[in-house]
DNA sequence: GCATCCCGCCAACGG
DNA sequence: CCGTTGGCGGGATGC
């Protein structure tokens, strides 16, 4: 990145201390396009850019030109600007490459973005302002988006995400190229070459070793394109290419990976048959744009591979180590899970940031999937600025109580005041730990609470282990994509732990590499019972037999490690502890969704011990009176629906903003590590208008996590690695899908 | 002459 | 039909 500072210099910038009679481009172009805010895409970045700006003034010139008249142009401009001038006037080739854009492009950018800051790219802006054409910027963010760093929101659109995830996506991109075999097809080529020396241009990959090679994307847990459209298009392809390319290095031991070899292997993937000449040719071209934009990344850089018959050109990886990310990911997993169990120090020894003696949080992954719809919402919201949705304020969703809950004014008032020193609380949180740069507090999505759709949420069920446990509570966090997405979760009393792959439907190609990972043996697997009330999320879910419903569960939804303070409101040990640093979970629900709360039996209501029996149902008002004073949901009052939750030993909790609990059914008793639990489902109210709205400050303020979902502020600022989540979602949904 | 790879045509897509 | 994306390869540039 040093260096990037250094070569992110606009070679026009440089000279223009030669060039006097000018003035600076850069300026010009910085006043140019900051109008941003345009979604629409000029016709071209620098036209509209003062007339003097040679850059501007020139492509301007050239875009209209014939090669000869560009020339002509050139041969003018040669004689009108002598020396620096002309220079400046005419960038050479190198000055105008693709490797040079990108680190211009990514100096604009942190590599870990504040999530609490806008971290929207519009491509038009940019490529105004970097004075190129838009079709080189999606070379770079193809690219970057191969590799999680950005997200498309919308059109023009994207979302910076910086390096933060690249961890999490090299870890996964080893993982994928392993299953393909990449480095058999490596030896293998390279064996070929050696034997046969010039003779068969055919050094095929065999069959056995190509079949499992896929153009599929390989998306991260928490960075799915969402664009069902764009799979369609055979498109993917700078950007699948770009994974591929990575995942060479990734998998091959030298790390170096010479681009022939790069190139027969990704063509191999597509048709193994025909290697002809100008397919390998056009391959290697994009190998060469794909490798620029690595190396501004300081991932790759070049080098040259010598051998019998010369040197070849090839790219060496200079990037993480991914089998070092992959512990280190691991560990951030589990840090994040088992926060109890970790010593922090041990944590933070891992991440970059570490401070020791404090605990360091981090964002489970689980919730990734669940930020990264809020995100995605608030994204449409943002990108729509005229959106059509209908986002009601979490006040209008409170106002649509209905007037039962009123009986408890009392309990919400005081709710609600808790709440809003929680909230303070919270947001003091990431500065103190940015500042300190000791822990990695990833909260939660509550960031976008304003903007969630219930349809990417559904559910938000609890499940609260025996008040005797020693260890966290668990919040199960169904996936929001109801049926589409399956995740493995897996979780102890004390642990929870989720394999943020996408199922086989969605993910099949990642997730089974990922997930073994999290599967230890001594860890049960929390199970939730789907309801009917579940929607498309539960369907498979719903018949299965009690012994599947860990299975079940653990393919549909999200488990996120919490500390509940104890039901029982034991003397104090909880409660003092949470005091000085409670923790809001606030789930970015504020739609209509059921809510699915699994209690223990001995804590708010008598369950049928054994799977099959059924409990009579608590009333309702009783059981979200419970509810609420168990700090497990907020009062019906508030326009934001907290749960709050105190963070037991001290440490602070995810954030999660739990809906507005109206209705509770009672789903069915479900066996829970040997003990009872009944799992009640708690329904929103329907009609509650989602509350996209943003404008409210106090709300916002209230749901915002410090850490922001899209990036776990601190996590991002102050440890890179220790964020693997991802929080946005992207607009594009690639068929991740297994191959073949 | 070959390695690089810029450039922009034009098709696929979505609205 | 139009704007956005981005595949693709001609051919220029640099060593």
């Amino acid at each position: 990145m040093e260096d990037d500072q250094k070569e992110n210099v606009c070679p026009v910038n440089i000279r223009i201390p030669r060039s006097p009679s000018k003035p600076p481009p850069s300026l010009v172009l910085t006043e140019l396009q900051c109008t941003a805010a345009n979604l629409k895409t000029p016709t071209k970045p620098c036209e509209n850019s003062d007339p003097w700006t040679p850059t501007a003034n020139l492509k301007m010139l050239i875009s209209a030109a014939s090669p000869e008249i560009r020339n002509r142009e050139r041969e003018i401009q040669e004689e009108q600007f002598s020396g620096d001038e002309l220079e400046k006037t005419m960038p050479s080739r190198k000055e105008k490459s693709l490797g040079l854009l990108c680190h211009k492009f990514l100096k604009r950018y942190p590599d870990y973005p504040n999530p609490a800051l806008n971290n929207s790219i519009c491509l038009d802006e940019v490529a105004g302002e970097l004075s190129v054409e838009r079709r080189r910027i999606y070379d770079i963010v193809n690219v970057l988006e191969s590799l999680h760093m950005v997200s498309r929101l919308a059109k023009n659109k994207y979302i910076w995400h910086g390096r933060k995830n690249l961890p999490q996506t090299f870890e996964v991109l080893r993982r994928v190229g392993e299953e393909n075999k990449y480095s058999e097809q490596i030896q293998h080529l390279k064996k070929r070459e050696q034997e046969e020396t010039e003779m068969a241009e055919d050094a095929a990959i065999p069959k056995s070793l190509v079949k499992q090679a896929e153009v599929s994307f390989v998306e991260l847990p928490g960075l799915e394109f969402r664009a069902a459209s764009v799979n369609s298009r055979k498109e993917k392809s700078l950007r699948v290419m770009s994974q591929r390319f990575v995942m060479l290095f990734l998998v091959s031991t030298p790390q170096i990976v010479s681009l022939d070899i790069a190139a027969k292997i990704l063509i191999g993937e597509d048709q193994l048959e025909d290697l002809d000449k100008s397919k390998f040719k056009t391959k290697i071209r994009r190998l060469y744009d794909i490798a620029n934009v690595l190396s501004s990344l300081n991932l790759i850089k070049k080098v040259h591979v010598t051998e019998e018959r010369g040197r070849k050109p090839a790219f060496q990886w200079i990037g993480p180590d991914s089998s070092s990310e992959q512990q280190e990911s691991t560990s951030t997993l589990h840090n994040s899970i088992a926060l109890d169990r970790c010593s922090p120090k041990e944590n933070c020894a891992k991440n970059l940031f570490s401070s020791r003696g404090k605990q360091s949080f981090t964002r489970h992954q689980s919730l990734i999937k669940l930020a990264k719809s809020i995100e995605n919402d608030r994204r449409k919201i943002n990108s729509a600025p005229s959106s059509p949705i209908k986002s009601g304020e979490s006040c209008d969703g409170a106002a649509s109580f209905p007037s039962k809950m009123a009986q408890l004014a009392a309990i919400c008032k005081e709710q609600l005041d808790q709440t809003k020193d929680l909230k303070k609380v919270k947001l003091k949180v990431p500065r103190g730990v940015l500042s300190s740069n000791s822990k990695v507090v990833i909260k939660p999505q509550t960031q976008q609470s304003q903007t969630f759709s219930p349809v990417l949420l559904h559910a938000l069920p609890f499940v609260q282990p025996h008040p005797n446990s020693p260890g966290p509570y668990a919040v199960y966090m169904q996936s929001p994509h109801a049926g589409v997405q399956a995740h493995p979760v897996l979780c102890t009393s004390k642990t929870l732990l989720e394999a943020p792959q996408g199922d086989q439907k969605d993910n099949g190609k990642i997730s089974p590499a990922d997930r073994p990972a999290e599967n230890e043996p001594g860890q049960e697997k929390c199970s939730r019972k789907s309801s009917e009330h579940d929607n498309g999320s539960s369907k498979r879910l719903k018949s299965s037999p009690p012994e599947d419903l860990s299975e079940r569960l653990v393919h549909s939804g999200y488990l996120i490690p919490v500390q509940l303070t104890p039901l029982n409101n034991e003397p104090g040990k909880d409660q003092a502890a949470s005091t000085p640093d409670p923790k809001i979970l606030t789930s970015p629900i504020t739609g209509v969704f059921p809510l699915k709360v699994m209690f223990s039996p001995c804590v708010s209501q008598p369950a049928g011990p054994t799977p099959g029996t059924t409990c009579p149902s608590p009333s309702p008002g009783i059981f979200n009176f419970t509810l609420q004073n168990k700090d497990l949901i907020s009062p019906p009052c508030g326009s934001a629906h907290s749960v709050t939750i105190s963070p037991r030993n001290g440490k602070p909790c995810d954030d999660l903003q739990a809906s507005k609990v109206l209705n509770f059914k009672h789903m069915s008793p479900i066996p829970y590590h040997g003990q009872p639990f009944t799992l009640y489902a708690l329904q929103q109210q329907p009609g509650v208008p989602l509350t996209p709205k943003g404008s409210q400050p106090l709300k916002d303020s209230f749901f915002r996590t410090p850490g922001g979902l899209t990036s776990s502020p601190i996590g991002s600022t102050t440890c890179p690695s220790a964020s693997p989540g991802t929080s946005l979602i992207s607009q594009r949904k690639l068929d991740v899908g297994a191959d073949e």
